[in-house]
DNA sequence: GAGCTGACAATAG
DNA sequence: GCTATTGCCAGCT
């Protein structure tokens, strides 16, 4: 079980309609301080992967994605598609934690 | 095989 | 409260 596939299983934990931040899964994680580490692996899960890696966003709840295959206006539209609202917020969307947050 | 890069977070100033 | 610095691991060059 490595690093990767902890990240890969914590995310597929994510209920649906919920969203995680980064903090979250690595504090999960066996490597708390790995946070950079979580945004590679959800770079590496494809959207057809199964992996619901549009769940996951930074801790201060915005959606920081720059990866042209995954764009911000794209998970936007898929956590829309789950029931949680994003909110436009300089130029960034931006989910309200306090009602969307998974809590384990 | 060594070094660099990258969806970030936590701590210090 | 905000800005700057450090740590971490996997994949790519």
């Amino acid at each position: 079980m490595t690093f990767y596939d902890q990240v890969k299983a914590l995310t597929k934990r994510i209920p649906h309609g919920k969203v995680a931040s980064y903090g979250q899964i690595v504090a999960l994680t066996s490597t708390p301080r790995a946070a950079r580490v979580v945004g590679w692996a959800l770079h590496t899960m494809d959207v057809e992967s199964g992996i619901p890696w549009h769940r996951v966003i930074n801790s201060k709840g915005y959606i920081s994605t720059t990866c042209p295959t995954h764009t911000a206006n794209l998970q936007k539209q898929l956590l829309t598609k789950e029931g949680v609202t994003a909110t436009k917020r300089n130029g960034l969307w931006w989910i309200d934690m306090k009602n969307y947050q998974w809590q384990n």
